[in-house]
DNA sequence: CCTTATTATTTACGCGCGTCAAAAATATAT
DNA sequence: ATATATTTTTGACGCGCGTAAATAATAAGG
């Protein structure tokens, strides 16, 4: 049993239970104060200050549940990783939650931890969240594409770093060309002819794209492409790299003294198989193989030997998703055409190879 | 084989608009369905079991919004993570999720970036979500105390990782002298004294435990301590302790040639730094230091060589930490007293000690 | 000064669901 | 069978805010 306290006096101390309270305390109508936590600008100048400074004084926050219950759209985003214990995910995420913030919006992330069970389950939370936009990026070949599919008709999507063909407002990645094409020309140039290292069975379209551009690499430069496929499953990719690796070298399968991962979290598996067998990598005197990779993955300065490999633009590509984002939900969800952007990689030479 | 079974069942195109409309589907009142959806054992099985019929059959969810905002209290939990990237509270976060999930709960994952101004913004986020309860790993000494303090005074708060002296219904954590003297007692057995390898001035209180507990141990076991205080701020401790084994090494200060680092990631610098130098580190024949470490990040089985460390029990704080806020919500937010549950750690021996 | 355009206020309704009390229906025990 | 306990239904109110239309106030311009 709570008694209200009816005072007459107005003490700054109060806690304030509603926006009508506020508008009061304010000297203000309710459906201006409205206006003004849906867009600051909207009302005038002088009308701003004088809510700011009532703001300061009485720390007042409308209730969001009630906010968006009646608003047409929320100002929620939605941020979606598919493995949020890769710190390239993480990075890109913080990114992207910044830009986010700084636009007015309210991001929320989420990652599927490698399981398509999640990402489905994910998609189904967003949705009833009514986000104003989501940042997707996919698992890849497990992802449930029709589910994801029919989520894009819902809300106003962008994809990134994965692409599903045709799905999604627009996609914003990196150009896998331009990543192994740089390695590939470098190793070459180098030193002897690359093999490319990968998993048998890659879950994420990227690698079957830098696959398919080794190949056409090699091609160009007239040089017999190797194609070293390991087994293994799930997002563990260290874990896979290194006992792929352990098997091939033991076995003495490696075609070439050169490898190229497909990407940076193999290669860090291959690394530590190299030195459990106690094999010198890098491009030094006495080192019998190179190792290479993709991604620039934020550890990749730290392995031994540090990994030479191609950077992503980190912050292109969060830069461009988000703004393509934000037009998106200015133009209510629809645009003209799919865009597809993808941004160059930055070679970056370090001991490895 | 996840397979939706759509069998017999036929799915209604028509969309449900709100509990009402759902509730003739069903033919139950309303205030029985939203018992349901308050808790599902709180009606009858044979009524349970008709209305999950009809979920199958119409596909609605509640307005989440709606919902939250006349219940009194939310089914939301928030979690806090002090550093998202680096992928020990990557991983934390994904087992607590999952606990969360599976009671029927609904997380939201939020990450510091490591600043406390994001830390502070982060819990007044939270605040006005009203969750149901907190998970929160704090920055540690660069924490705004009162502000963390007056947050959990308002919502029911697990501290975990990393404790702040009286702040939360309860803390939950690894027992760092039970890292450390694992790891001491192992290294000084088997060669020679270690010596502590740490930040200057390390923002994490669990830095500061270590390095008593590993006075301590020297003390008890009549070694004479050497601690290697490096220079840095922030969290990018890679490089902290890339740059700080650099220097260390390269003016030969090192005391002894058996290093303890503080935590795995400043070990990942300390060991790419002794790689660049053509130190050779570990136990073989040959190998000039040894260094350990504590955490056993997830990157410390591919680190070169393998780095012996002390293993959190993830699993048990990440479930205990959960326990305790599901018996707090349950005990209406309150505690009788703050309990501080500290987890042994396992002492894990691989190539580098 | 008055006219016009812009901005704010008043009033009122609706969103979808939680929750309560009293009545009705159903299950369980005697 | 009847009495009692449990569950469901009915009907109604309220939560805090979005939003709309009509009106009033204010600013801008000549």
């Amino acid at each position: 049993m709570s008694s209200k306290a009816v005072s007459g006096t107005t003490m700054s101390q109060e806690k304030i239970r509603n926006m009508d309270e506020f508008a009061a305390l304010c000297g203000i109508s309710r459906p201006t104060i409205s206006k003004y936590f849906n867009d600051p600008n909207s009302v005038r100048p002088s009308t701003r200050d004088r809510i700011e400074a009532a703001l300061k004084e009485y720390d007042y926050r409308p209730n969001i549940y009630a906010m968006n219950q009646n608003r047409r759209l929320t100002k929620n985003i939605g941020i979606v990783v598919p493995y949020l214990a890769d710190p390239f995910f993480a990075e890109i995420a913080r990114v992207i939650e910044r830009r986010c913030i700084d636009a007015g919006f309210t991001p929320t992330l989420f990652s599927s931890h490698g399981e398509p069970g999640q990402e489905t389950a994910i998609l189904d939370t967003l949705r009833s969240l009514r986000p104003a936009g989501v940042l997707l990026a996919p698992l890849g070949r497990a992802s449930d594409r029709k589910h994801i599919e029919e989520f894009c008709r819902d809300v106003p999507t962008i994809l990134f770093d994965s692409n599903i063909e045709g799905v999604g407002a627009a996609f914003v990645g990196s150009d896998n060309f331009s990543f192994v094409s740089q390695t590939v020309e470098y190793l070459s140039r180098t030193g002897s002819t690359p093999s490319f290292f990968e998993m048998r069975d890659p879950a994420n379209p990227n690698a079957n794209k830098r696959r398919h551009a080794y190949l056409e690499m090699m091609r160009r430069l007239n040089l017999e492409p190797h194609l070293i496929k390991i087994d293994g499953s799930g997002w563990g990719f260290e874990e896979i790299g290194r006992n792929g690796a352990l098997k091939v070298l033991k076995q003495d399968l490696l075609p070439t003294d050169t490898v190229l991962c497909s990407n940076d979290r193999l290669a860090i598996g291959v690394l530590s198989a190299c030195h459990e067998l106690g094999i010198r990598v890098g491009r030094e005197e006495g080192c019998t193989i190179r190792i290479a990779s993709h991604d620039d993955h934020p550890y990749s300065r730290f392995t031994c030997p540090s990994l030479t490999t191609a950077a992503h633009d980190y912050e292109a590509v969060s830069d461009h998703a988000v703004e393509t984002l934000f037009r998106l939900i200015e133009a209510g969800g629809r645009l003209e055409t799919r865009e597809e952007t993808l941004f160059e990689a930055r070679l970056i030479m370090r001991a490895s190879a």
